[in-house]
DNA sequence: TTGAAAGCGCTAACAG
DNA sequence: CTGTTAGCGCTTTCAA
């Protein structure tokens, strides 16, 4: 293995000058850089990770984490691979800070970014709404220093750093994909989103769309409810419309929020309770796969869901900026890190 | 954070006697011994790894790698994940041998296996074929102090310290899950296998024709084929048997290689040539992910296939291996590692 | 049975 | 512009 030591042997220097070269510090004659750098490439020197993080420990680094969790176990789980990795790295200096909000409310996001940043962070990971006042704020702190990436929704036109999350306009394809392997005829769709304002939301349902198109299904959208995440919305708005439209429904794709209402509604609609099976019930196509949602799909009540890592998506992100911040954010580290959507049916779904 | 600085002083002895204690080294008076533990409760003191690593990186760490790859895609992913893993440990002495077998052949597996060991390792990570004559030989070699973990294929009659691989019941399972999402008739099958022999060939099997069973579903298995992974057997075998049953057959379950000499049959004899459509195809559900299979899931010959993510197999295995041994052969590292099955249509089929 | 000290690879502060 | 040195947390060797 090669180190500073023998770099600096083989050039001549010591190893303070080695390490000058490699952080680009000024204050190294230029053929004295030229020569070290030669050496490096030469003997491939890779910095050992051991080395350097137990040398830079003093500094402590402290990332916020700004998520609208309330309410939402998707985020919760989120929130719990944040913490995961904050343990993997609490032994080098690692703090985490974790702000629970609520989703939708621009001015809310904007007010709790706001706080985190002032509170003292050297970085931000962010899930918010794309809205010209948060991104403006996150570019202005940007400018000033401040290192963010975004979590679970992208803000594609601001400066953060990178995107972990999920593409929801390929898991909106992969959703239409299960419904033509259930069915090759003509639906007829209720579609249950969270907000027509949020950008990940529209993705699905364009991505389920236009697959269906592609796939030559006759389809219909009979409506689209926005409920906002809201459960008993949800519960009220598709009970009261199914029971008017019971028989012509024959797809539900419930986007966002809203599993649990809708599943309610549809087991007092199409569960026969003395044979307790489904008689006529629509298809049910679901996000995520949180505990509820699980237990639907054991049940029954849902064909599939499709899951998006939350977990990981939290570790990823923590241990992303971790390793970018610590190892002299190097750009090797800011790829942008896209979930696969998981496919989970009945078979698979056991945690 | 706690350090073993800090415990000395607390304990009111050196750093070495904290090790000592840590690692249960003899030579502490009982006392001591019991107020270093005590104390080291009471602070909650946890190793820190990069301290750890560096002190140790002086005694190399060799992990020896038998696998059947020979002509196996899935394989070569494995061993990727292996060398992922090893490149991110090799700073600190970790060194890997890797040997590609031929699968099946149990008595191959066994030389190849006692080369291995006699090439001198610390720890043996293997996929072989569950026989007495191999169970035995690595028993002894266990007793004798080699550490011993199973890839992909669990030995658990054997003293292997964990296993890292799929659920081949539950695969089957899912498999099933994406037929019964398909159609509810009856269903005629051939089942392409790999060995009669595979444990797991067998219980992914089994997996598919108990929910079969479960769901109420009519089946009949028209045929058990065992081409061992040889896609020439493959294509000439099922070319002819489908020649004879083109139209009974409604679902072709692919347990393991032959993936392509299948499919290739299938497109020569369902694929209008005019269209290029498939006409009366059989429902086909096949096993891992290779890029080929990729090709047959985006090209519409095979519905669904479920992936057992080789090449987490590969780097969790030798991840936990190196942990265990760089790390006091803690207990934590040996639970077994069971993969999720990942089910993927042609939808979210993109690498 | 215990303590002291050196050293793993790297960084940072200080001295020249 | 460059070298020296101390120290991050841990293990190991040597000495007591």
């Amino acid at each position: 293995m090669i180190t500073i030591k023998e770099i600096a042997k083989k050039a001549n220097v010591s190893r303070g000058t080695v390490d000058r070269v490699i952080h680009n510090r000024k204050g190294v004659k230029p053929e004295v850089e030229a020569l070290v750098k030669a050496i490096i490439d030469q003997l491939e020197y890779k910095t050992n990770s051991a080395g350097k993080l137990l040398a830079t420990k003093k500094k402590p680094i402290t990332i916020g984490c700004v998520v609208p969790s309330i309410g939402n176990d998707f985020f919760l789980n989120l929130i719990s691979g944040f913490n995961a990795a904050y343990k993997k790295y609490s032994d080098y200096g690692l703090t985490i800070k974790v702000k629970s909000i609520k989703a939708y409310r621009a001015e809310e996001h904007l007010n709790e970014i706001k706080k985190m940043i002032a509170s003292g962070i050297d970085a931000l990971l962010v899930t918010t709404i794309i809205d010209p006042c948060i991104i403006r704020c996150l570019n202005e702190n940007i400018d000033k220093g401040l290192h963010v990436a975004c979590v679970n929704t992208d803000l594609p036109t601001s400066k953060r750093l990178f995107y972990v999350g999920p593409d929801y306009y390929l898991s909106g394809k992969t959703s239409a994909g299960v419904l033509t392997l259930m069915s090759k005829s003509k639906q007829n769709i209720l579609i249950i989103t969270g907000s027509s304002s949020m950008y990940g939301h529209n993705e699905r349902i364009r991505g389920f769309l236009d697959t269906l198109e592609d796939k030559g299904i006759d389809y219909n959208v009979e409506k689209i409810m926005e409920v906002e995440d809201d459960e008993e919305t949800a519960y009220i708005e598709s009970s009261n419309f199914l029971k008017k439209h019971k028989n012509e429904i024959t797809t539900i794709y419930i986007v966002a929020g809203g599993v649990h209402g809708t599943c309610k509604a549809i087991k007092e609609l199409y569960l026969d309770k003395i044979s307790n099976t489904y008689i006529n019930r629509p298809y049910v196509l679901t996000f995520d796969r949180c505990l509820q949602t699980n237990d639907f799909i054991i049940d029954g009540t849902i064909d599939a869901t499709i899951g998006q890592q939350p977990f990981s998506q939290g570790y990823k992100s923590i241990s992303k900026m971790f390793h970018y911040l610590a190892f002299n954010h190097e750009e090797s580290y800011i790829n942008d890190e896209i979930m696969d959507a998981r496919l989970i049916i009945k078979e698979n779904a056991l945690f």
